[in-house]
RNA sequence: GCCCUGGUAGUAUAGUCCGGUCUAGUAUGAGCGGCUGUCGCCCGCUCGACCCGGGUUCAAAUCCCGGCCAGGGCGCCA
């Protein structure tokens, strides 16, 4: 089939736009075919685009012959063009219709097609997540990526009002031998390189010239996880503050997530009515728990978590039914922590470092930084790491580092919480797993 | 990596336990026809599927073995 040329035909109005006292104005909507209902006599078109649906009515005894026959060409998810004039009608549930003057095709859909754009059947993960980009024309998909942009562009917002810079640092570095998460390998030139799985060191130490900065981006973690909540490939929302504890930079953390929770209250209220889902702001101060206060909290509901130990995931499920919002646990064992967060000065064995949890999920985790050469020196080499694999890392401590404190949200994870989805997939564009590395 | 469950038209499902009634049912979709106010339109006709390989049996969608794939859980996750 040949298709139209755009031409000089530019959107007047989104579908949402289109109002009853805009009755008899002359309008150019442009989308694709949602849905067709045929009487007859009488053709109803459902267009929709980015904000919303309109019906385009073609009746078959007053319309153009060349606008029938373009309508009666129409299938499911076509891309098309309508001009015409708004006709305002009782027969609508928005009151509202366009009738045609011209109709353009601007795209064609091969049919059929794998799962069904009206939401009506539904499609399993696995087949959506073949088929994202038509998955995403679904209006729970346009829901999702629309309050993420709010997120960012609130936290963008907030942390910028807090004097926090935004960086940028590299995804590909040369040594894997940082310890915890396993890293993919890349061939840099001749050389082996490394995908980053955390602005972290980088982060640091820019502290000592930026003083506060934050950093959005992808990182990447070769760990062969199988769960709701694990991708391989994730957003990291980071941030590094110079003279600075713990208590400042938890501070900074709680006051964002209440700003997100409020913009999308605010902006999203349509994106979380398709989404069915609320958003309690929480209450500032969060509650903040021990890491022994949890360990008790456990021990009355019959776990035993040794002291030391990370919690497992069944200890942390049962926190979610006791805790039904965000709330932070602090103190964590040193032992439990990587070597760059800072022990306690009172009793080295915890540490300044916290998680802060949703109901059973880790969101994020910071803490107080080591800031003293030698001491992280001795930290490395208690992990079983070797400081020559860090000496650009350590050389910054002889420039005068200053004392710091970051963290670090799992931006995927917040945003599950934030659209009350169960899966970690639905919420990332195009998800790389253990299994899935396409689209 | 380990454990559990599953794999039937494009999609979602019934049937599998207890082999034969399955020429595999239903919804949606797609094709054709009819219908002038639908909004999950309606009505009629048509199209389209048992993951792959092996085995047991007179007979396998159904039972057994292997593989592949998927979902969930656990572990891993500075």
């Amino acid at each position: 089939m040949e298709i139209d040329r755009l031409g000089n035909w530019r959107r007047t109005h989104y579908s949402r736009e289109i109002t009853p006292e805009m009755d008899g104005e002359a309008v150019v909507v442009l989308g694709w075919v949602r849905d067709i209902r045929d009487l007859g006599g009488i053709r109803f078109v459902i267009l929709q685009d980015r904000e919303g649906t309109v019906q385009v009515t073609i009746h078959r005894d007053k319309a153009k012959r060349e606008s029938i026959e373009k309508a009666d060409a129409l299938q499911r998810q076509y891309s098309l063009g309508v001009k015409g004039v708004i006709k305002k009608t009782e027969m609508t549930p928005r009151g509202i219709e366009v009738i045609p003057e011209e109709i353009k095709i601007l795209g064609i859909a091969q049919h059929p097609l794998p799962l069904d754009i009206t939401s009506r059947i539904p499609a399993e993960i696995d087949v959506r997540l073949d088929a994202r980009v038509l998955d995403l024309c679904r209006d729970e998909g346009r829901a999702i990526f629309r309050v993420q942009h709010v997120v960012l562009e609130a936290m963008r917002m907030l942390l910028s009002k807090e004097g926090f810079v935004e960086v940028h640092t590299p995804r590909i570095i040369a040594s894997a031998t940082e310890g915890g998460a396993a890293l993919f390998s890349v061939e840099y030139f001749d050389q082996e390189a490394f995908l980053a799985q955390s602005p972290q060191l980088y982060k640091e130490q820019l502290t000592l010239s930026l003083e506060k900065v934050f950093e959005i981006g992808p990182f990447f973690r070769a760990e062969e996880s199988h769960t709701r909540r694990h991708v391989n490939e994730f957003i990291s929302v980071d941030i590094e503050q110079a003279f600075a504890t713990e208590v400042d930079v938890m501070n900074v953390l709680e006051e964002l997530i209440q700003h997100v929770c409020e913009a999308i209250n605010e902006r999203c209220r349509r994106e979380l009515e398709v989404l069915k889902h609320q958003i309690e702001v929480p209450e500032v101060p969060l509650e903040r728990f021990t890491y022994r206060e949890i360990l008790e909290e456990l021990e009355q509901e019959q776990i035993h978590v040794p002291w030391g130990e990370d919690l497992p995931t069944q200890a942390c499920r049962k926190l979610g039914n006791l805790h039904s919002n965000f709330y932070f646990i602090t103190e964590w064992p040193t032992e439990s922590k990587t070597f760059y967060i800072k022990p306690r000065d009172d009793n080295p064995t915890s540490c300044e470092g916290f998680d802060l949890m949703w109901r059973w999920v880790e969101i994020a985790s910071g803490g107080t930084r080591v800031h003293s050469k030698e001491f992280l020196i001795q930290r490395l080499r208690e992990q079983g790491l070797n400081p020559e694999s860090f000496k650009y890392h350590l050389k910054a401590f002889d420039y005068g580092m200053p004392p710091h404190a970051g963290w670090a949200i799992g931006l995927d994870r917040l945003m599950m919480v934030l659209t009350g989805r169960k899966n970690i997939r639905e919420v990332v564009l195009f998800p790389r797993d253990r299994f899935r590395l396409t689209p």
